[in-house]
DNA sequence: GACTGGCACTCCCGGTCCGGGAGTGCCAGA
DNA sequence: TCTGGCACTCCCGGACCGGGAGTGCCAGTC
């Protein structure tokens, strides 16, 4: 494959990108300076076609590049264009106005939604790759206990704890006291096996409430492991025709936490940024869709953060901003640390 | 207006739902039995064109009721049809699993988009309708304070408090002891007021800080007064053609909380239940939409909930289910009270 | 006076037909 | 190996048309 062939590639996926129509031979030879007639392009359209890189909706048609052609361009053409000063600038004071965990994962669901004119998705620190930095026990009722727990990364966790029986401020305090030292600084996948024998270490007159406690702790890390995501920008799903079908599935899709998880998580965790294009997401309905998505979190990951759109989209600019948004929401967690 | 107009109304207003298309003089006299012929009802429905509750699309068409049409059918013609036992069966099993405020909420929107095909909006127990059950003091740094506000419905708001002094473990104490003598079970609405002199009754070691825990509690309920809503059933929007237009405007809608809180705030907080119907809603976007909503609460109404539908929907079935709903979510609030 | 059957009329809708245009593949020549 | 030319293909939009659904009106009946 020479280099000209490429450029007529890259021509071709820039035009089409930009158009959203077929390009055909003469606009290529045109518009790009590659110095040869439309008949050579036309020649160089016939190989890619050839090795599938490009085709044709019908014959005597401009040809669109296929999955195949657009990872080509990621992997190879595509130079990363970074973001402008003012963008820079405009991320930056956005997202350090956040006052809390909830509004830094909100900004930056809409940020992304907005720098790329697609559809972001936020993906909240992961419980389970974070760990516990405080757990707190409020009365409330003389029955009714809430179990604030608090997590390294500033997520916020409550559950009601309902006691077996009565207790007193201090021995509430006691408890709250004995709690942290077992779990302070602990991986919250951990926390099942610390607290499993709770029950066990504590004064008898604190012996069922201790137990009613780790089992609600348990539950909050464990059974809802479920994540919690944020979801921005489906209005621009509807930009140009994204998507030529209905668009019901991938609204439907944008309301299931398990399906966004799906998308953002088979990300391979050791690479900075994924691109999965068009059949490359394993999910039916995104056939027609790629996925950018990249880490983030303080030194390690603790979550991911993406946006979709059509296959056909600006790599260029959409993955330089997914890079700049995930670094930038990494280093303010590292900050908050 | 006599009885036998109105019973056309309902016709054309109930097939017109069910099919979506135009309504003919002929199948209003077979369909419903009226017991008179197609050519009187042609007479009726000319009348009730001049009286404005329906129109024709074009000469020669069947007709469709106007928002006027409807606005009589609801208030006049539509019976209420209940949800069915296994129904409400279906709602109290599903509610009454949810294990926090934030779980309620998100169960809610999803039953009501499920149950009536639409677009659900809850909001979140409003902040300044609660009242301050419980605040909570935890150091994380020596100069750095989580605040922890719980209110009586459940919901929890946490803030970072930079302290300028270092306090130890009892110093933090005192303050919180003080500042829940201060806020406990008064409305978050005179949380600023209360706060205001916080630094001058408190001894002058704490005085910096509680003058900043002071400052950040304001924020917290009054300038971070934006409501939290949730949404669900967005997909339902491609159902049938909802919206003829594009649905843009709407998508973009439902993700601007200050349009959605003008949506469901502005029902009558005194009516049980608010429709409002295609140009009775003040937004422009909204003008081929109708709004259910409903107050709910324990006791007095801390939220609004509601479902966004084309003003063709179905009347009596959408109107039970919110009705429904938020009756049962109130009896949850108040259960947790 | 209210209702009904009949009838002429209007307008939408879907199908077909057609011409222009864009783009291709191929070929002969440089 | 590249290029200009040319015949060919196919989409697309517009024009046209017939069928059908629905209407308004009118004259006749109870």
């Amino acid at each position: 494959m020479d280099d000209r062939k490429l450029e007529v590639l890259r021509a071709i996926v820039e035009d089409y990108v930009a158009t959203q129509e077929p390009v055909g031979s003469k606009a290529v030879s045109q518009r790009h300076a590659l110095g040869v007639s439309a008949a050579t392009v036309r020649n160089d359209m016939a190989y890619l076609e050839e090795a599938g890189y490009i085709q044709q909706p019908h014959t005597s048609a401009g040809r669109i590049p296929t999955a195949k052609g657009y990872r080509l361009f990621v992997d190879r053409l595509g130079k990363i264009k970074p973001l402008s000063a003012a963008e820079r600038r405009a991320v930056h004071r956005f997202l350090s106005e956040a006052i809390d965990l909830d509004d830094v994962v909100t900004r930056t669901v809409r940020l992304l939604a907005q720098l790329t004119h697609q559809v972001a998705v936020v993906q909240y620190p992961s419980l389970n790759r974070s760990s516990v930095r405080h757990l707190e026990l409020v009365s409330l009722t003389p029955t009714r206990l809430m179990v604030v727990m608090i997590t390294d990364t500033g997520r916020v966790e409550q559950r009601y704890v309902e006691m077996p029986a009565e207790l007193g401020e201090s021995e509430i305090l006691e408890l709250r006291r004995f709690a942290n030292e077992q779990l302070q600084g602990k991986a919250l996948a951990d926390v099942p096996r610390l607290t499993a024998d709770l029950a066990g270490q504590v004064r008898p007159e604190l012996r069922d409430t201790a137990a009613e406690l780790a089992r609600v702790l348990k539950e909050t890390v464990v059974a809802r492991t479920e994540e919690r995501v944020a979801v921005a920008g489906a209005a621009n799903l509807t930009r140009g025709n994204f998507f030529a079908g209905s668009m019901r599935p991938i609204l439907e899709a944008l309301e299931e936490e398990v399906v966004l998880m799906q998308l953002l998580g088979r990300a391979d965790s050791n690479a900075l940024l994924t691109v999965r294009i068009g059949d490359e997401n394993e999910i039916d309905d995104f056939r027609e869709t790629t996925v950018v998505t990249a880490g983030y979190g303080p030194g390690s990951v603790v979550g991911h953060m993406g946006v979709l759109g059509p296959t056909r989209m600006d790599y260029p600019g959409t993955i330089a901003a997914v890079r700049a948004v995930a670094r930038y929401v990494s280093e303010i967690l590292e900050q908050n640390r």
